[in-house]
RNA sequence: GCCCAGAUGUUGGAAUUGGUAGACAAGCUGGCCUUAGAAGCCAGUGCCUUCGUGGCGUGAGGGUUCAAAUCCCUCUCUGGGCACCA
């Protein structure tokens, strides 16, 4: 008989589990549980094309976490769901000519069963599915309770427009001007659109990043996008005027080296100052610059266009007069749409001055010395205010406070953060999402949807392209889109728009432990036993999309009294990304590998504990198949020393590597550096069969259950050979390092002659330096290089280093 | 341009956070066992070398230190994010 198939093994205990619901909880369990863990990982769009090999990276990590507070005694509850909404689903049923209705059971029933094949323990009596109406009508609630909250706006607004995905995408899905879908060329349109007004949470969302325990570049990230600045709303009068701009700048301490200002092509004040002289080529500017889309507007590198408007403006500190211009290097949407441009130290305005020839003036300088040398570039670096007057002298810092201060007493200037997150546009103009629940009556205007009249059903349309129209095509379906106004009971028209995916993966989460029931969105007892969540992993290229807008609606959620917390993740870890050969894996080059023939071949467990065993899970690492053969070996050999261990005690050295091995893998394990956790398993295991001695079943049992969370089912089996009748999984068996026992006595420190290796000696803790020094002089080695030479200096760190320095 | 990672043998990677660089694997070479080997076992494997108890070596160059893959400065390259955000 084999001692290992895996194939056979792996069947068995995959039934076992599912037989005696080893995985799943019931409503009273999870009710009950008394050490409750949630360990999520974020839920998979079904492709047609199954589950990848980087997916399986990212579950079996996850897995492996969830396994390992098992282990450890926890209650853990891991759920799975399908993302099967939104544009990528749509446009591969549009591709394939069938309804994504019809097309998403089959993909959620293969992606079903690759992820049981791989034994991760999913509660599968609590998944969701986001196209089913029994969770988007709760979507549509989140959206309505929002709404209540004041947290839902409709209003036009310059939106990005795919023009070959024929809706709106957010900003956060546009990608250096083209749509992350399909990379095209994103344009600007002037479109009604709903918006979730993320905005409002700028400060607190900034704030909650203190406070979790996320990876800290996906923190970073969210910091980023969020984009706090700090400065001054600072009036400049128009001279012949009543009136002022109004700029927004982070830099008031270089206002005296204001030579201009710039409003943004579309800044309303353009109007009113053109003179007749210049009207004609504002307009024409304007025009022009309206025309461009987003891509071309964004590109950095094009050179600075703009126009004089015949205007000019007051600096409120110097007095002097500054002409004001137009051009698109000022953008409308943030701060005020217009700024004072200091070109000596800002690089834009540098290169917009030189174009037009626009004077250059420095007022900070690096050591304070008045250098009044031509300048070459701007310099924006720290320094010392010159050229401004009573302000002279004045640090950065001082003179932003100063400047300020002194304006503000006249009411010209007032401090201000401003932040670059937009709000959340949620409409799309697509058929395949929740439709949005509002309903438009003549009388009324816009009405929400009743909570009783959920869900409103997404019709099942047989021609769903979306066209030109700017509408979606749920607007062609005039009998569904025609209703009674829930107000008045007069004539109403459905909203046509279908919400964003984001919304249904928003709170997708908090659902999961409430899906035994259908009559509520969030069952209160089971939030309050589950949630926030305990442990979230998943991919870092959400760091601004969905782990922002989940935090939104889980602070808004928290504010309108659904929730008690405010933060839905208390610890966050991004994995890293599989490579091939170094590349990147993706469809487009070719190297996408379904890992299914390598399960077949080699098992699960084997292929969990090789791609655990490639790299530090946050870091990734790269897929070589060749490489499967270590990790297949070594649960060869497990499996081999088991079916050869005696009863006897374990050997008292081999013991002790053992704790020192449990003392390695339980602080590895909780930094998510699998690689080395695997690699002292793989180590102990070689101590213990050096020389091939017979092992005992002490000496293995711990082994067994640190591998548990890499290769469950081999664990349960070989837990059972070894005489034990229950899961592994079942009682908390993770072991306890005894430190004595992991104490190392005696161990082989370096010696160095100036710094350079010459040998090594034995020590305890106790040795002393001289000691150590006596020992090292009788090393031989050692000896060679301290022959007719002064000990100037010996430096002794117990346990890591002798060295010797002499001259 | 800015921000964040990173660069270590033929390859994936390790290094107690400043203390014997290359753990654990893969690959390769040789051997044992075997009808067989994706099984098991043993040995070797950074480079140079006049083969010495020698020299060199962690992307490049400089610095700090008794001691640097690790800290500091400058630069190069790779991956990712943001991108005219005033």
């Amino acid at each position: 008989m084999d001692t290992y198939s895996p194939i056979e093994i792996e069947a068995k205990w995959q039934s076992r589990w599912d037989e005696l619901g080893t995985n799943l909880f019931s409503r009273d369990d999870l009710a009950s549980a008394e050490k409750p863990y949630f360990n999520l990982m974020m839920f998979p769009y079904p492709s047609a094309e199954g589950l990848h090999v980087g997916n399986i990276y990212a579950y079996t990590g996850a897995d492996v976490w969830g396994r390992y507070q098992r282990l450890r005694g926890h209650d853990v509850f891991q759920p799975m769901g399908f993302d099967a909404f939104g544009i990528h689903s749509e446009n591969y049923a549009l591709k394939v000519g069938v309804n994504p209705n019809d097309l998403i059971p089959s993909n959620i029933s293969n992606f079903t069963r690759q992820l049981r094949r791989i034994g991760a323990m999913f509660d599968w009596n609590h998944t969701v599915d986001t196209t089913d109406p029994n969770y988007y009508r709760w979507t549509q609630w989140v959206f309505l309770k929002l709404f209540e909250a004041g947290l839902v706006e409709k209003r036009e607004a310059p939106v990005n427009w795919c023009p070959s995905c024929k809706t709106v995408v957010a900003n956060e899905q546009v990608i250096q001007g083209l749509c992350e879908r399909c990379d095209s060329a994103v344009e600007q349109r002037q479109i009604e659109q709903w918006f979730l007004k993320i905005t409002e949470y700028a400060q607190r969302l900034l704030d909650g990043i203190e406070h979790i325990d996320w990876s800290s570049r996906t923190l970073s990230a969210q910091n980023n996008w969020i984009g706090r600045s700090e400065g001054a709303d600072i009036d400049f009068p128009i001279v012949g005027r009543d009136e002022s701009i109004r700029v927004f700048t982070t830099r008031p301490d270089t206002i005296c080296g204001a030579t201009y200002m710039v409003l943004a092509p579309e800044h309303p004040l353009i109007d009113v100052l053109t003179n007749d002289e210049q009207r004609e080529t504002v307009d024409a500017y304007v025009e022009q610059a309206k025309r461009l889309d987003l891509k071309a507007r964004q590109y950095v590198d094009r050179p600075k266009t703009g126009t004089w408007i015949g205007a000019y403006c007051e600096n409120p500190i110097t007095g002097a007069q500054m002409p004001v211009w137009v051009s698109d290097y000022v953008l409308i949407e943030y701060g005020t749409g217009a700024i004072m441009a200091v070109p000596g130290h800002d690089e834009r305005d540098f290169e917009f001055a030189s174009t037009f020839d626009l004077p250059i003036k420095r007022v900070i300088s690096r050591n304070g010395s008045n250098n009044a040398g031509l300048m070459t570039e701007a310099y924006v670096g720290d320094g010392v205010m010159v050229n401004s007057g009573e302000f002279d002298g004045l640090t950065v810092a001082e003179g932003k406070r100063a400047i300020v201060q002194k304006l503000e007493t006249n009411g010209l200037a007032t401090g201000q953060v401003r932040y670059r997150l937009h709000d959340w546009c949620i409409s799309r103009q697509r058929y395949w999402g929740p439709p949005i629940p509002i309903i438009y009556c003549d009388d009324c205007g816009p009405v929400p949807v009743p909570e009783s009249d959920l869900p409103v059903m997404l019709p099942h349309l047989e021609e769903f392209k979306p066209d030109d129209s700017g509408k979606s095509p749920l607007a062609r379906d005039t009998d569904w889109c025609t209703t009674d106004c829930p107000t008045c009971g007069g004539v109403g028209t459905r909203e046509t728009d279908v919400s964003d995916t984001f919304l249904d993966s928003a709170w997708y989460f908090m659902r999961y432990p409430c899906t035994d029931t259908d009559e509520v969105a969030l069952d209160q007892e089971m939030v309050k036993k589950w949630l926030p969540v305990n442990s979230y992993i998943g991919g870092h290229e959400h760091a601004v999309l969905h782990l922002l807008y989940a935090r939104f609606v889980t602070m808004a959620f928290h504010d309108h009294g659904i929730l008690e917390f405010g933060e839905p993740f208390e610890k966050f870890r991004a994995h890293g990304i599989l490579t091939k050969d170094g590349r990147k894996i993706s469809k487009s080059r070719g190297n996408v590998i379904i890992p299914d023939d390598l399960i077949a071949e080699w098992g699960a467990d084997t292929v969990r504990l090789y791609l655990m065993f490639l790299g530090p899970f946050e870091q990734g690492g790269d897929y070589q198949e060749s490489g499967i053969r270590g990790p297949a070996s070594f649960l060869d050999r497990l499996a081999l020393s088991v079916a050869e261990a005696s009863d006897d005690k374990g050997d008292e050295q081999v013991l002790q590597a053992m704790h020192r091995t449990i003392d390695k893998v339980s602080s590895d394990i909780e930094q998510l550096k699998y690689n080395t956790v695997i690699s002292a398993l793989m180590e102990y295991l070689n101590v213990v069969r050096e020389g091939g001695r017979t092992c005992t079943k002490q000496e293995l049992e711990p082994i067994i259950v640190m591998l548990a969370p890499f290769a469950p089912h081999l664990a349960e089996e070989l837990w059972e050979r070894l005489g034990h009748n229950s899961s592994i999984f079942e009682s908390g068996l993770w072991p306890e390092a005894d430190p004595e026992l992991a104490k190392v006595e005696t161990f082989e420190i370096g010696v160095q002659v100036n710094g350079k290796l010459r040998g090594s000696i034995f020590v305890t803790e106790s040795t002393t330096e001289n000691e150590a020094l006596s020992l090292a002089q009788s090393n031989e080695r050692v000896a060679t290089h301290l022959d007719s030479v002064d000990v100037r200096k010996v430096i002794y760190v117990p346990g890591r280093i002798l060295n010797i320095v002499v001259g």
